[in-house]
DNA sequence: TGCAAAAATGAACACGTGTTCACTCTGCTG
DNA sequence: CAGCAGAGTGAACACGTGTTCATTTTTGCA
């Protein structure tokens, strides 16, 4: 009854010694960098497979002074938005070779920290989904050769490229939908503190809106999510000669709360008003909901921030990037499809 | 207009320079591992201050054969409760001062290379939060002193311990609802292909209901997820005269999508039937579904995982743990609280 | 066959840290 | 005063890999 061999992580050198080549061609073999004969490749594959050889990725990254890992400042992942963006940016991650390192930042502090340890690993890249990260720690990203990008954020940073859905065409795609419905009354909710995105998709829905001579409330609600938009309504609704048909959200939790709070109060999309929200979750598509929403393209904005890491990752001086990825307008119930038969 | 130094990581060679002081008293300082005097402690202290140095991760972890690093495997993010517990995760893991690596796992193939993974970056530890990972993988860890833990699940293997919802009580509870109710004809909804924790509170649900001279009838869904609950629904329904009063479900989105599949077709809870569920995420307690719910306790779970973690790092001989940890029951609109005026 | 060019190879260094091991020095006890 | 325990210190080694460089072997061509 002997102990379990304790596989005490068998190196390069075991394999070496056991092709009978030196420890530089079992290095070659895998980096396929130099050049190595076919007939030694062989014997050092055979021999790394014998002996079930799997590099040290801890020792490659302190010589290259660069790991395959990819850091990822999230927030808030029970919004079903973040957790697809982040479900997304894994996959793509995987995809391409790399490993995810993934933090949860909730203030400034959180996030400086969080960039130092990036830093520490030696990532190849980071990705920033949340936050709105000090200058200064990006800077110290750019001097270590780090490349960062940020997603649906516009950060006033040199050497720092991003991908963005494209609020623009989104908003207007949701204003000529109001518009060609017969809405004429219509309204923005965003909710206090929102990030660059919602303030963005904000702007641009007024810009479409302004065009054709109209006018759009702002309603505001003190918080982000499904009880944020559902107050917003029900301090709408405490104005009993409120006239609103066609709202705008910023985002699906903001549109679905807001939806329910209308509700309680008797009134119901689309027989009342108009919703629209941004964002396509599992949950704007259920039955309760059938919420129109504008679609982002998830898997499109992980392969093109993977893509803009890996341009800058060899070419530090790259051009900076301004991204965008296309949207979608999803009809449902809340404002359906015109009836083209008129 | 120099061009901004090249700040090429600065490593405690330059801090022991700095400070007049040999290399191996930094580490020293920094580790306070060994011994140094209180006069050069904060001579290097200040030295590294204003340097800026930090270490270097890889190296350290090189040297240590074990890195900061938890690995932590993921899937179907798009289930609020698994983005949920993965948010908890996060921020355990950092408060621990690990930083955690994060893999979206599809299937068993995928599962062994990440696990492979993990390994090569000498993981302080792996907690498994979704997937079956083969015996051999895992032995492969417990060869390389890695700690796993897994999280809602059983798995038939020496060496790793466990943290659970105490599936047990909780199925207790629902079921102690049900009766209380008035409940007789009860069903079970889960879906085939259902990952361990599932199987395990139903069975718990039907042992609690057994005991009572009751049956349960099963509700099988072709898939997890709110689809499938909705079209379980409308499959019972096809049979006109089906006759049932109390749903437990083994997931909220499940249970959801089948409280939208009934309305559909006219009927509510709990006016036609009693219904709890399992998990309670946000979309639980919203207005339009306001389910009556087991709930788990994501801080705890997570706190239990890394504690065990711990535990077996330092002692790898350490008896094999099976943690549960304590559920509640929510009571909401589906199955009301009872009158106790009576 | 002879020779230059190209390919293949192994020794050695670098990456940045933790830790062992002698050695020095201080202070205290007998 | 002699001796001694113990804290502090720095040189040196180990961790496991990638890559340069000089050297050897093979290839291609006349």
């Amino acid at each position: 009854m002997t102990k379990p061999h304790k596989k005490s992580s068998v190196t390069a050198q075991d394999v070496a010694l056991r092709a009978g080549v030196s420890r530089a061609a079992v290095s070659r073999t895998f980096t396929n960098n130099g050049s190595v004969a076919k007939h030694t490749r062989e014997k050092v594959l055979q021999a790394a497979n014998e002996l079930g050889y799997q590099v040290n990725f801890l020792a490659q990254g302190l010589n290259r002074k660069r790991s395959q890992l990819i850091g990822v400042v999230v927030a808030r992942l029970s919004d079903p938005f973040r957790s697809g963006l982040l479900e997304g940016l894994l996959l793509e991650i995987q995809n391409q070779g790399y490993q995810a390192m993934v933090t949860e930042v909730r203030n400034a502090d959180g996030l400086e920290e969080t960039i130092r340890r990036f830093t520490q690993f030696r990532v190849s890249g980071v990705i920033v989904t949340s936050g709105q990260p000090p200058s200064e720690l990006v800077n110290e990203c750019v001097q270590h050769n780090i490349p960062v990008v940020g997603i649906n954020r516009q950060m006033d940073i040199k050497d720092v490229d991003f991908v963005c859905s494209d609020n623009k065409t989104g908003a207007a795609m949701a204003a000529q939908q109001f518009l060609n419905s017969g809405c004429q009354k219509l309204a923005w909710l965003n909710y206090h503190g929102s990030t660059w995105g919602g303030l963005n998709r904000g702007e641009c829905f007024k810009d479409a809106i302004h065009q054709h001579q109209l006018q759009v409330t702002d309603l505001v609600a003190e918080q982000d999510g499904y009880q944020g938009g559902r107050a917003a309504a029900h301090r709408l609704c405490a104005d009993r000669d409120w006239q609103i048909d066609g709202v705008f959200c910023a985002n699906a939790q903001l549109a679905c709360g807001f939806l329910d709070g209308m509700r309680e109060h008797g009134f119901n999309a689309p027989q009342d008003f108009h919703l629209i929200g941004f964002d396509d979750t599992e949950l704007t598509g259920q039955y309760s909901y059938q919420l129109t929403t504008i679609r982002q393209d998830i898997s499109a904005i992980a392969k093109q921030a993977m893509t803009n890491l890996q341009i800058r990752g060899r070419d530090a001086a790259a051009q900076q990037r301004f991204d965008t990825v296309p949207v979608s307008l999803i009809l449902r119930a809340t404002s359906p499809a015109l009836n083209t038969n008129a």
